[in-house]
RNA sequence: GCCGAUGUAGCUCAGUGGUAGAGCACUCCCUUGGUAAGGGAGAGGUCACGCGUUCAAUCCGCGUCAUCGGCACCA
């Protein structure tokens, strides 16, 4: 008879096969009230799952993140149940959690309003109220196709008529609705408490843009309300931190209709944006780059050659003047390719590193752009090393030693990485491609980096590593990438004499750090919800008099600290102080630097810092030194 | 590109088949104020664009463009 082993290592013995509730009920009747499915052997199962031999077990709650997970697709389960009973011949198709939250995709003949979404959410609480039982029964797969053909579903017995016919389907009823799924599910209806329906859009059945598009809703579920509202709150405070919101308000950029995905920079915003550049140009260069300038159009020729104008000429920009066709470059390499080939090069000349602030132009779908993040116009801190084979592993991990300074000093602290090595569809020899991939594992490896495989996924010219960063609400960015090519400059003609005298197709590696300008420093504003480190603030300080009698003073100040190389503004307007320093504080300045009476007759400034601390009188050294402090080294 | 929503003053947003409103911002005047909004007056709009319906369209219909939310895409 079945002993069952808990996860604290406790033991408990039954004389008959018994289910995991009957578990639950055993060690109390909290965790009987509470258990929402459980883990035998390692496997996630339902309450109702008989055990009938010796097992680990585990009770899952709403407590953990598996129990969630549970509970959420339980609650896509109840949106696909309300959807059916208000709009009867609307098809299910597939609900599966996701981040937050879950959503299910309908086929239906019209698509849902948010009338209609409120509609359902109240459905859905009055199923949930009704307690309906979740019971699991298993068909074989012919039977299942029959069974949902028969009552109409025709996108779920095309999901089951594509999972392998000696596998037993199974079926999950709650109320009057049925619905295929692995599983596990609640007991009851009567767990889902706590859900919100976010929102509908549209969505490709299988995710295919050649397919019918469903109707998509979007729904959030959670164990507690209190952690329902604090997600709600968490998304309020994301739009608050919205680049676009933050680039208005803070007067650093738009975006207007007659450039769409292109960003207008105000002087505010491109003093932003020069920080970053400068500090990309010394840091490269510090680091045995040299910086370079191609043309933005060059002759289709060239990118034919490329390959480019093969794959991409539909999101490339072209022009046409005396009977040549160009096109604005999309990226960088084909331009740097041409300058490794004037000249002849030598082995010695390698590793050849050539950056370039490059200003690309792709002619993304209108459905892509995005505020700054997604536009067609954009500048990438861009870079290409011409090495040979052997030199792939020390440039990787250069690279990489390279990019987690650089990432730190914007202070972002959690760096994820993902190897995508040798897709189906490739070029190049095994051989190469096993070195390549080795080469660039080794790397990772030597640098302790923990990072995930995702095997199959490299490009077609080489293996790659992505390089991703965490902000300040845990959202993850794609922003770094090593590239391995083992293709463009045999395309485009570049080689070496090397060693043996011989000449040689140099491998290439395409590598970004922050990605697109525009992009990063949109990342960079919702990460620090437009308060900026002192090294990148378009504005460092503002000078406030409070009343006539100081403007002379005022001024002197701002210059002196201008000279010192401070970027400083005064604020000398006819105002009283109290609205300044509120309109100042809006503006997310970090230092307000205040000149009364007393500061003018004692020589000295009154200094309020970001956040609303006042740091008291003190001398203009002091606050300089106190600048100068919070910059870091060549900023 | 696809599905849906949206487009009214510099910004945030009301509103109506009879050519339009608020708050903030802006201009001017008063106020010379000590750490997050001093007071008053004034100016400001081809209601995204085009074509229809109508005696009359910002409002209704169709189309276009852009933005937003997703999906697809992202060399």
């Amino acid at each position: 008879m079945p002993i069952v082993r808990l996860p604290d290592g406790a033991t408990r013995e039954f004389q008959a096969p018994v289910t995991v509730a009957d578990v639950a009920a055993a060690i109390g009747p909290g965790l009987a009230k509470a258990a929402l499915a459980g883990r035998v052997g390692g496997r996630l199962v339902d309450l109702s799952h008989v055990i009938d031999a010796d097992s680990d077990v585990a009770i899952v709650t709403a407590k953990d993140a598996e129990g969630l997970e549970v509970l959420r697709h339980s609650t896509a389960h109840l949106l696909a149940y309300a959807v059916k009973e208000l709009f009867p011949d609307a098809q299910v198709t597939i609900g599966p959690v996701i981040e937050n939250g879950f959503y299910y995709d309908f086929s239906y003949k019209r698509p849902f309003t948010p009338e209609d979404l409120k509609a359902i959410e109240t459905r859905m609480a009055e199923l949930a109220a009704r307690d309906f039982p979740v019971t699991r029964e298993e068909l074989p797969r012919d039977e299942a196709v029959a069974f949902f053909k028969s009552i109409g579903e025709v996108y779920k017995a095309e999901i089951i008529s594509s999972i392998p016919s000696n596998e037993p389907i199974s079926l999950y009823r709650e109320g009057d609705f049925v619905d295929l799924c692995r599983g596990p599910h609640v007991p009851s209806t009567g767990k889902l408490k706590t859900f919100k329906l976010m929102k509908v859009a549209g969505a490709y059945w299988r995710g295919d843009s050649n397919n019918e598009m469903l109707q998509r809703i979007y729904g959030t579920a959670w164990a507690s309300r209190a952690d329902q509202d604090a997600y709600l709150h968490m998304l309020e405070e994301a739009e608050k931190r919205d680049h676009r919101r933050l680039g208005r308000q803070l007067d650093l950029f738009h975006v207007q209709d007659e450039a769409p995905g292109m960003v207008f920079w105000h002087p505010h915003g491109w003093t932003v944006w020069q920080q970053v550049e400068q500090y990309m140009r010394r840091t490269l260069s510090a680091n045995g780059y040299r910086e370079v300038r191609t043309p933005q159009v060059m002759d289709r020729a060239l990118w034919e050659k490329s390959g480019h104008w093969e794959n991409y000429r539909e999101h490339m920009f072209t022009t046409a003047s005396e009977n040549r066709d160009y096109a604005v470059k999309p990226m960088n390499c084909p331009g740097h390719v041409q300058i490794f080939n004037q000249g002849l090069k030598s082995y010695r000349d390698l590793p050849l590193r050539l950056a370039e602030f490059g200003a690309c132009h792709r002619n993304e779908p209108s459905g892509a752009l995005h505020g700054i993040m997604r536009v067609r116009a954009f500048t990438q801190d861009d870079a290409h090393i011409f090495c040979r084979e052997d030199q792939v592993q020390a440039e990787a991990l250069r690279f990489i030693e390279l990019l987690q300074k650089i990432y730190e000093d914007f202070g972002f602290r959690e760096i994820l990485v993902k190897l995508s090595t040798r897709p189906e569809k490739r070029i190049g020899a095994d051989e190469a491609w096993d070195r390549a991939e080795q080469a660039l594992s080794a790397a990772l490896d030597a640098k302790g980096l923990a990072w995930e495989l995702n095997p199959g996924e490299g490009a077609f010219y080489g293996p790659k590593i992505e390089f991703s960063l965490k902000d300040s609400l845990g959202r993850v960015w794609q922003c770094g990438t090593l590239q391995l090519d083992f293709s463009l400059p045999g395309r485009l003609g570049a080689e070496y004499v090397d060693e043996d005298n011989t000449r040689k197709v140099p491998v290439m590696l395409h590598r970004a750090i922050l990605g697109s300008l525009e992009r990063f420093i949109g990342i960079l504003i919702e990460h620090y919800a437009g308060a900026l480190p002192l090294w990148l603030c378009p504005v460092q300080a503002v000078v406030l008099n409070i009343s006539e009698g100081q403007l002379g003073y005022a001024s002197e100040v701002t210059a002196r600290l201008r000279s010192a190389g401070f970027r400083v503004d005064s604020d000398l307007r006819n105002e009283t102080i109290n609205l300044k320093i509120r309109e100042h504080s809006l503006r997310k300045l970090p230092y307000q630097v205040i000149v009364g009476e007393k500061e003018a007759v004692a020589g000295k400034v009154a200094v309020r810092a970001r956040g609303g601390e006042n740091l008291g009188q003190m001398s203009l050294e002091e606050f300089e030194a106190r600048l100068g402090a919070e910059l870091p080294a060549g900023a």
